[in-house]
DNA sequence: AGAACCTTGTGATAAATATCATAAACTGAC
DNA sequence: GTCAGTTTATGATATTTATCACAAGGTTCT
C-alpha cells in the first residue's frame, strides 16, 4: 500500500469542482473537501477491489481507469472505461456495503477520495449539491448501460471498430491514439475471444481502414470504421 | 389517449411510501403528492414513448413492464424489465430532456406520475428524501447493469435459462408461471434470434427441464435450469 | 544474455448461432 | 366464421465465432 498524502483543501480553485460542487458555496465546501485525500497510482495498480468495504466516495482526477469484475465461470469481465469528469465510484455507491466490481489503473491515475460519510452529510444539507450529483450520477450510469446496449447488438467487427471510435474519439479525441488497453483487454470488453479481436484489427488494416505503429493505432479511413461499428 | 383521472392523495397509506417517501413527513408529502395522477394501462400499452419529453416521475403500482428502445438498424431491444417497487423513469430522469427508451406494459399496469419539478423541489428542500432516493436510483440501475453482464458473459442456453429463472424467481416466485413475454421478446432482450430461443425452450422441453401447457410454463428441474444459467 | 512469461499474430477446425424456408397454431378484425 | 397477420415450431444450410495449435516478438527477472 502506498502512502496516502494529504494536501491543503484546493477544491475551491479544482477544475473538477464543475462536476458535482457546481452550485455548492465555498463554505459547504469545506465538510467535503477537509477529509479529502489525493492519491496516485501506476499503470496496472488497483484502486478498488471487487468485494471491498465502500466507505469513499473516490472520483478521477486524471488518468484513465477500466471498472472490471469476476465472472462466476472465474474470467475478468469490463464492465467500462473511465476518464476525469466520468464517474468512478459510481455504481452501488448509495445502495451497497462492497463494490461489486474493481477498478485499475491504465494509466497513471490519479484520483481524489472522500468521505461518503461526509458526502452524505452534505446531501442532507444541501439540496442542490443533491440534485446536481444525482445528475451526474444518472448520466454516467446511463452512458454505461446505453454503451452495453450498443456492444450487444453488433458483431464482432462492430464492436471493435466500436472500442476503436470510443477511444478515438471519446477518450482522446484523436485519430492516432495509442491503445491504452491490450487485445485481450478490448475482448474482455466487447464479450468475444482475445484471437478474433486480434485477426479482425488485422483484417481491419489489411483493408487499409487502420494503420499500426508498434502500440500505435492510426485510424485512416474514419468513415468506413463508423459504418462497420453502425452495421456490423 | 385514455383519461388522466385524479384521486384524491393517498400516497401516507400507500405500500409504495416505503419507495422513497420512507422517511419523508407527511407534511413534505402533501407537495409531491398533491399532483399525483393514477394511471392504468391495457397490456401492449404505450407508458413511455422514446423521444417523449421528460416531464414526470414515474413509478409502478401494479402490473409489469418492459422497457425497450429502437437500435439503429431498426430493432426491438429490450434493456430490462420491472415490476412494482422497481424504478421505471429511472434512466435519464435527472440527466436528459428526453426518454432514450420507451416503456410498454405486460400485463395490466397502473402507474403514479408526479411532477417532476416536484420531485426536484422536494429533493431541494428534504436531504432525507434526496438519500432515499438515490440509493433507489443507485440499486435499481446496478441491477440494469448487472443483469445486462451476466446475460452479456453466457451463451445461448445459459441467457435463455436466465430468463426462465429471472420470472420465476424475481417475478412471480413461483415454478409455475404464465410467461408474460413472447419468445420473440426473450431474444430482443438476451440478444439471440427468436429462432434460437424457440429451439432452446423445445430442447428444455425435451430434456424435462420444463414443461409447457399453451403459455404457461412449469420449472420441473430447477437445479439443471440454475446449473445451465450459472455456466451457459 | 538467457529463461519464463505474456502479448500479438495466423491457420485449421469445431462449435455455436443466424438465416431461410415452410407449416401449424393462435389472435384479432371484420 | 373466415381472412390476414402474428407467434410458435422445426429442419436444412450458411455464416459467425470459439477452440486448439503453434510461432514470433516483447517484457521482466535474474
Amino acid at each position: 500500500m502506498s502512502p496516502r498524502i494529504k494536501y491543503e483543501c484546493s477544491c475551491v480553485e479544482c477544475k473538477l469542482k464543475t462536476l458535482f460542487f457546481d452550485k455548492v458555496e465555498t463554505s459547504q465546501l469545506e465538510l467535503v473537501c477537509s477529509s479529502k485525500i489525493e492519491h496516485q497510482y501506476q499503470k496496472g495498480e488497483f484502486i478498488i477491489r471487487e468485494g471491498d468495504f465502500i466507505n469513499d466516495f473516490i472520483y478521477l482526477k486524471s488518468g484513465l481507469v477500466k471498472l472490471t469484475r469476476q465472472t462466476a465461470d472465474d474470467k475478468e469481465q469490463i464492465l467500462s472505461f473511465a476518464k476525469p469528469f466520468d464517474f468512478v465510484s459510481l455504481l452501488s455507491v448509495f445502495s451497497s456495503k462492497r463494490y461489486h466490481y474493481s477498478v485499475i489503473a491504465l494509466e497513471n491515475t490519479s484520483i481524489c477520495i472522500l468521505s461518503l460519510d461526509d458526502v452524505k452529510k452534505t446531501i442532507l444539507q444541501n439540496g442542490l449539491f443533491s440534485l446536481n450529483l444525482m445528475e451526474k450520477l444518472s448520466e454516467a450510469t446511463d452512458n454505461i448501460i446505453l454503451d452495453n446496449l450498443e456492444i450487444k447488438r453488433k458483431h464482432l467487427r462492430g464492436r471493435v471498430a466500436h472500442v476503436l471510435i470510443y477511444f478515438s474519439e471519446f477518450i482522446y479525441g484523436k485519430k492516432t491514439i495509442q491503445l491504452p488497453v491490450s487485445r485481450k483487454e478490448i475482448a474482455e470488453y466487447i464479450g468475444m475471444t482475445t484471437e478474433n479481436v486480434i485477426r479482425t484489427l488485422s483484417e481491419f488494416k489489411k483493408d487499409g481502414i487502420i494503420r499500426t505503429y508498434g502500440k500505435d493505432i492510426d485510424i485512416v479511413d474514419h468513415e468506413r470504421l463508423k459504418a462497420i461499428s453502425q452495421h456490423g
